[in-house]
DNA sequence: CATGAATGAGTCTTCATTCAT
DNA sequence: TATGAATGAAGACTCATTCAT
């Protein structure tokens, strides 16, 4: 299926580390296709600056050049690791949800109640998105960006289908609101994302904010 | 008044709404030795025209020519009206809050509970998100765009205080959670806009997402 | 003839006072053509306001529309006075050699020596530039600029044709080093230029600068 | 060196003349290694067309889109050598300078006589002058402009020092009028262009006017 | 593969001039 | 005549992308 947008190459995550298994056989996958791989630590290096910048400057407003400079390579390379700016955006994308979602199911109660598991992804997101600020803000730009576009989309949303099964069975049996799972999911999204704001404004108060954060969802979706 | 970014001019909102008489009045003295006065109308069909295109093709790669042409104006008319891209970015962020106050407030049950008021507003913001999807996704555009600059921000905030208050008050005698405003706020529009996303999606379920959608935000916001 | 660019108009000079006949003359043919006198005064504030602006910002970096505004019309009456910017700028620049001239031939002793002349001429110069800088920046400007057609500059030359007359006499009998004419003015100017600009620098230095400016002029042009 | 308004590159002059052979080879090992130099070719091949089109058209006059076109170059390669206009025009006023200073101190007679110096300036400043008439057209220009930054005109006259030092000894042994250093500045550039137009007029003539001049000159400043 | 100069289409903005009022 | 909004042709500058080295 040959990611739009996106030129093979071998990299590993923005920092390497290992990938639970079902995403790293999907990155695998995008990247069948190499005929020789290219420089992780260049392909990383511009994804980092592109966050960096992105999030100071937002995506529009950053020329490639900016990129390829605050990432320490010539100008060109940036189209030698992605066939434009649109596929340098997309692959980002990608990265950053791969990335979460490797966050949130790295030790995920499969056996546990849907209660524990959904304080398992709250506290993991709260705890990913306090920790990388700038990755939240420009996954938000992301998300709003017109550049980004629908197969991107589709692929981000693969690894998380595990979560929504789980959610999708609470529903039947009873345990949570009957809501439509993307509901469920906004609501989700949707809080976390004002329990972020506040420890933005507040950090300090981290830990208060994201166990009342949970309470007030927990007591919004639960039956 | 004198709002940064934008022109003098005798508009007043985005839908020409009553002018006191004795206003009207002097308006026409004035411009009876003017030559040609600047029209409302123009500096609506740009701003309804910049809706349209930045909900489709986003605020920054909207082109400017673009707008006028939608407008049906000259490309120069749009600088006779804005100052600039930013100018009208700012004046259009002010348009969509203060109509949005508008709205709110419009029958705002002063002496209701507070559940009555949270109830008022979120039927009334729910419904003009529905009725006005391309506002709510320029809105959310402009929330985001870093072109929007504080003194915007500041001003756009101005007519909500009421609002603010009364939920103040309502944390203060134990009706709701204990939690900050700016807390609460995000709440709001948080869960509003994944109602919203859920009416986009299926909008024949409008109103039962909407009743739903104040149930889960009451029941995580109430005592 | 009608003065390219220049519109009818009865003004009579930037300040109303009287010229010498000759200038009078050459002045009315050029508005003889004129249908109905335009009022004097906004022509007036328009010239004056464009030696303003010029001196301070360029000739090409001045917009109509500030040269308006600094006079105190509307944008569109500096075409009711001149029917372009090139037809000021030509406008001006006779209304400065016309003012010049005045100055200059304003009690020129026809009977004296070709000294006494020359150094009537002199001191008449060096006090006018230095009492009006900005003309005098202004009128170095459109020497200069591209702006001004050869008709105004042939026009504006024409009063001084009797000073040239009594330098070309005075080179035949012997009393000036036979020089061409036009050296003999670019030298004149030149020299006086630099001693203008030493007396920008140092204004307390004035008449001394003016008395030995003459004597090295005197000494440079004498058999 | 690291001139405002200039880009870096390894230009040097308006006529690439031959730098150090040490200098030379480091930046041919520099090139090896660059995908394409900045080329001094260019740079003077926009320098040039600035003269030419400037000389013609007035600065302000002039779109930049004319000077890339007839560089040959594409309009936007300006903009890589030059940062801006402005840039452009700066760089083009040290340039002249530069190559004035070059031409006047070419062989300048250190050990002879303030009269020997004065004639040697004189000579070479005519000669040069009258050699390139559009450069110096386009340096009356820029000396009139308020585009010159004036960090660009006082590095423009660093080389000219020593000429000031010449001319400041030689007023207080007393072979000079006693006249401040400005003025006889003034009195120099102001009597050349007079000189140089002369020329202009009548080319014929040039040794003529040239000795002409200068004996005029010396008469007006010597003691 | 790496480099960064070259390219030129695309953008925002200005401004002389017109003309309806 | 006076006014100033309307116009749209320029013009300076940016930037994604290419490609010679």
């Amino acid at each position: 299926m040959g990611q739009e947008g996106e030129r093979p190459g071998n990299s590993r995550g923005l920092r390497g580390e290992k990938r639970p298994v079902m995403v790293e056989q999907s990155l695998r996958y995008l990247r069948s296709t190499m005929a020789r791989p290219l420089s992780d630590e260049k392909r990383n290096a511009l994804l980092a600056a592109a966050i960096d910048l992105f999030s100071e400057t937002g995506i529009d407003a950053t020329p490639t050049a900016a990129i390829s400079k605050a990432a320490g390579v010539a100008e060109g390379s940036l189209f030698t690791y992605f066939k434009s700016k649109d596929g340098l955006i997309n692959a980002l994308y990608l990265e950053l949800k791969a990335e979460l979602a490797q966050v949130l199911l790295q030790g995920f109660p499969r056996d546990g109640s849907i209660m524990k598991k959904l304080k398992h992804l709250w506290d993991h997101h709260v705890a990913w998105c306090a920790a990388a600020p700038k990755k939240l803000k420009v996954l938000e730009l992301l998300l709003l960006s017109s550049r980004v576009d629908s197969a991107s989309r589709q692929l981000g949303a693969e690894p998380f289908r595990e979560v929504e099964e789980a959610a999708r069975k609470a529903v039947e049996d009873g345990t949570l609101r009957d809501i439509p799972m993307p509901f469920l999911n906004q609501i989700f999204t949707a809080m976390s994302t004002a329990t972020l704001q506040m420890i933005a404004a507040d950090p300090a108060g981290a830990a208060k904010y994201r166990r009342e954060g949970f309470e007030i969802f927990w007591s919004a979706v639960r039956r």
